[in-house]
DNA sequence: CTGTTAGCGCATTCAA
DNA sequence: TTGAATGCGCTAACAG
């Protein structure tokens, strides 16, 4: 039942001429074809609905016009917008993107990361919690570009690696400025243990101190509302309560907002609360969340950008470190 | 600098024996070789870090070993969860899983389910909105399976056509006769218009004329935030309100939340309000919203399986139509 | 039991 | 300017 799809033989064989003749011509090769034949072929090709075999040309060219995408978990709502963003510029470019989820632990970025190596994508954009530069020498030594989505500035070492980052320490000591501006003096953060939220956390800390105020911070194991719901709960026992809660990312402060409701406190008129990420859910909430926002489309689009220029060879050697901007975002919430 | 992957040739030689032995020995094909052999191949494979190329597989075997997903937008926070269960399974069997947003359009519907003709995928999982049943003969006479996740039973004609549904109606229809349980008895319906969401609605009407209400049906053209909150504006305009609000989305169900929040009127005390899909920012908004949960990550998780054994061989013929369940939430909203 | 052979569809020499 | 020939790495007959 499966209908043979038209090769460059049989466009070669309608119009008259060799198969490599077919392949010159649709391949683009102006150069030296007589407008005539090219007409002819490319008449024949359009009526058997020719189209390439890529899987042909991949083992002939070893290149793949797959692109892998790995983040830590594409349910996690920060995410989906990074990859359309990636996949808008890829896919205008012939690019297919395969999407893959590392769970955040070393294991499968490894594992992934490996696997992108055994000639199944040309190239890789990703979210690592745990890999360091020298972990992806192999790959990019292996001729697989590799561009990390970063939370602050790092080094790549010698090793060819390009860095899209937003800077997660002034933005989050931006947001701390910005609540010590509305008159909070006692600003306490809540944060993830053991991820990927150091800097945000040392950003609240410069802001404080730079200010004379006392950092406080209560971790919880959990990224996400319910460890932002259990940290906030330790905050509402101490003996002074803070008139700030600020949380290292949106998911994190809604569950803060929870405890702060269901413990009777008021937000933002008993104690202001602030996130990180600019999540969809952030402005649904009650009250909207002020937050800081990353805009992941656009960082999505400009590390496809750079992938893109690696791939077609317009620049090699030294690994790059391009910032994108954050943006506060005034809501309700403080 | 890119280093060439060892080949079964490679391994061939290595152990002494001929590349069509060692295809053979790594294809699993344990008959007829004796152990020695199998053991002094494999151990030359694992010695060369050899990996198949796949593009050599798909060339020969005119299997790709891949599978598209086809959402309308990743964005969606409908869509992520039913992503990871059909990775979940397609990754353990060895497929790639690529992620492709077609809008719901008619236009980007039928060129990515034509595209999925070209040789790049074995076949297909997708969310569609435009298309009919009839637009996947091809593709599927073609030798290329299509399962289909919808909002209720369809037929597929004689076209051996996968259905994986949950039964939107019939929650609708349970939505309503909870919200008739809890003594409402003018409930009005928002919605989208010119989208899946008919299916909906019908319930909707169903429940209310069935105990002797009339139906209200607000739409709007955006099946957002922004359309649910115009269509609750509307809504709160009548001279006789309604006594809760039953919106076709969770999403339109939030900007209902809004919109009342804003005209200062309470939920539930003075109108309840429920939604549909239980994503997650349902549970994160104030009041936590009551929903019909559709477990995206089941039906995800069951369409893979289901397509599994279409590439398995498993099953051909006649398309099947699988039913999966809803659960009504019960949260503050209502 | 194992090796030989013949392509899958294409890009790319090298000749003509 | 075009055609013939080659091989990418693999699978699947078919021989031996």
């Amino acid at each position: 039942m499966k209908a043979r799809r038209a090769t460059q033989n049989d466009v070669a064989q309608l119009a008259g001429v060799s198969q490599a003749t077919v392949s010159m011509v649709l391949s683009g090769e102006r150069g030296a074809i007589p407008a005539e034949t090219f007409e002819r072929i490319s008449a024949a090709a359009r009526q058997l609905g020719y189209v390439p075999n890529r899987f042909a040309q991949a083992l002939k060219t070893s290149r793949t016009m797959t692109i892998a995408c790995m983040v830590p978990d594409i349910t996690n709502p920060f995410y989906p917008a990074l990859m359309r963003g990636i996949q808008s510029v890829s896919e205008a470019q012939g690019y297919d993107v395969i999407a893959v989820n590392t769970d955040g632990s070393p294991e499968r970025e490894r594992h992934f990361l490996n696997w992108s190596l055994q000639g199944r994508v040309d190239g890789v954009i990703g979210v690592f919690w745990t890999l360091r530069a020298e972990d992806f020498r192999s790959v990019v030594e292996g001729g697989v570009p590799v561009v990390r989505i970063e939370s602050a500035r790092k080094g790549t070492g010698e090793i060819p690696l390009d860095n899209i980052y937003v800077d997660s320490r002034a933005g989050s000591f931006a947001m701390v400025r910005y609540l010590i501006g509305r008159g909070h003096r006692r600003i306490s953060m809540i944060a993830g243990r053991g991820g990927p939220q150091g800097v945000r956390v040392d950003g609240y800390s410069a802001a404080l101190t730079g200010s004379g105020g006392m950092p406080d911070v209560v971790l919880d194991d959990q990224f996400n509302e319910e460890g932002g719901y259990r940290a906030a709960q330790v905050i509402l026992q101490r003996t002074e309560r803070p008139t700030a809660i600020f949380a290292a990312n949106d998911l994190m402060a809604i569950g803060a907002l929870q405890a702060l409701n269901d413990a009777g406190v008021r937000v933002p008129e008993d104690i202001a609360v602030a996130g990180f990420d600019d999540i969809s859910a952030a402005r649904l909430v009650s009250p909207p969340l002020t937050t800081v926002a990353q805009f992941q489309h656009e960082v999505g689009i400009r590390a496809a950008e750079t992938l893109m220029a690696r791939l077609k060879g317009k620049f090699s050697g030294e690994g790059t470190a391009v910032e994108m901007p954050f943006s506060l975002i005034e809501r309700k919430s403080t």
